[in-house]
DNA sequence: GTTTACTTTCGATTTCTTTCATTGTAAAAC
DNA sequence: GTTTTACAATGAAAGAAATCGAAAGTAAAC
């Protein structure tokens, strides 16, 4: 038996049982342990299973994709100094718009002891951490709740933005790269974004250096459409230079 | 069992259930408490559920002990007993609009286990509250946030809701009596119900005992406009056949 | 005969789990 | 309101099993 036939076969077997062992497929296969494992290492890079501390499980019953309450939680430090950075960029006074990305929840709790300010969101996250804050105008457009970014998302609330004049615009990413621009995840959470970086006078990513050189489904906007992209010192710095070389300025916090 | 079958059975459990004890895990994975402890630190980690003493609860039963409103929900029977009987009237593929009351978030509990439901409501609390239930759609209309109702109110929303046809409305109100018909506390939040009330087909209040009689600062409708009224059996007689002789529907739970 | 791809052996390490003693906590009983 | 009381959490230590790295073995291909 070769090695490609080994792999389909246990494939197989993860797709029938659900769950392998690697005691049990050393001893159908009739070769060592240590094969074995290399071989459950191979398909796992290739997503195929997910690999488990004496065997291996069907990516179906693997942990759950990552929610907006998970994201949330993951590199929290870094967040939170680009979330004070952009916050920093926000006078008194202003219209401000920030999307339903965690980077942008991180700046709306560094507005918190802020007044008189007018936000923009189609994040209920976002409202809803402002939620007793009377100084701050929270304002949302229609839609329909999209449960994955909890977020309003629908044309009819571009229409209704429209009539406001937004200064600053701060948008996430799914990735940033020279050729395709900003890129997301979703197509209808795209389209907002799209409308929306028409509409603000000064767009600004923020982005932690995970996202720099990634490529999403949709692309939002180009580099041509930014004016500041906020991210983190971990941020591979030939990239960041190639996009200031593109007119685009970058802060590093 | 492997860790991540073990982890992805105690968050099944969790979604099921909504909480889970450490001994109950133990007994029935068959690990020691000490594991269940591991297992429960690492998932609440990565913010996949809430660690309690004793067990865990849902990362989405946690967001409600945030919200006042639902708090005080739970603990009025009669205001879920008034829930039910709203949530009965509704059927699969309806549109219906729920407003930012209490008793209206108490329909909205009673729908959850339903599908191909449209769901059009100004409440955030009510958004939340259906958040992760993608068998149902929601849709809110555009709207400033207003922080004591904890909904998006303003006249660009009105625009939005009207491409909608939606069937039933169900409306909390601050008092219901002969003379003034529907009233409010606020005069904005009365402003959208209006507009509601003559959009929808059938207008349903959801109101407790202690509503009868009272008068608010602002009516939203007359008395001619409703069609049924849900109410608990503390309502005064005497009010409720004067409103039934007036042609209005009263329903006694 | 050498190269290449695959596999094995064998310690050293790591992971997972348990036990036990100690400390901490929630809520009932006073 | 405080004191009990029963249960829960934590830290340390240890054992069993699985994994990893590196070197060596095997067999087909060039």
């Amino acid at each position: 038996m070769y090695l490609e036939e080994r792999r389909q076969a246990i494939l197989n077997l993860i797709a029938n049982h659900g769950r392998v062992s690697v005691s049990d497929l050393s001893a159908r296969f009739d070769v060592s342990e240590v094969t074995i494992r290399a071989d459950l290492q191979a398909l796992a890079e290739r997503g195929l299973l997910v690999r488990t501390y004496g065997g291996a499980i069907s990516t179906t019953y693997s942990l759950q994709e990552l929610s907006l309450l998970q994201r949330r939680q993951q590199h929290i430090p870094e967040k939170q100094r680009i979330g004070a950075a952009g916050a920093a960029l926000i006078a008194d006074g202003e219209a401000v718009f920030l999307d339903s990305s965690s980077t942008a929840l991180a700046v709306a709790q560094h507005l918190k002891s802020r007044r008189d300010l007018t936000l923009v969101t189609n994040s209920l996250v976002i409202a809803q951490e402002m939620l007793g804050l009377t100084e701050i105008t929270v304002v949302m457009p229609g839609g329909t709740l999209h449960h994955d970014t909890v977020s309003l998302i629908g044309p009819d609330g571009l229409a209704f933005l429209e009539k406001y004049h937004i200064r600053k615009g701060f948008f996430g990413a799914y990735g940033l790269s020279l050729d395709a621009g900003l890129t997301d995840g979703s197509a209808p959470e795209s389209e907002i974004k799209r409308a929306l970086v028409e509409l603000c006078h000064t767009v600004i990513v923020v982005a932690d250096a995970t996202k720099w050189g990634r490529v999403g489904v949709t692309s939002y906007a180009s580099l041509a459409d930014v004016d500041t992209v906020i991210t983190d010192d971990q941020a591979p710095s030939d990239l960041v230079a190639q996009v200031r070389a593109a007119g685009v300025e970058v802060v590093i916090v």
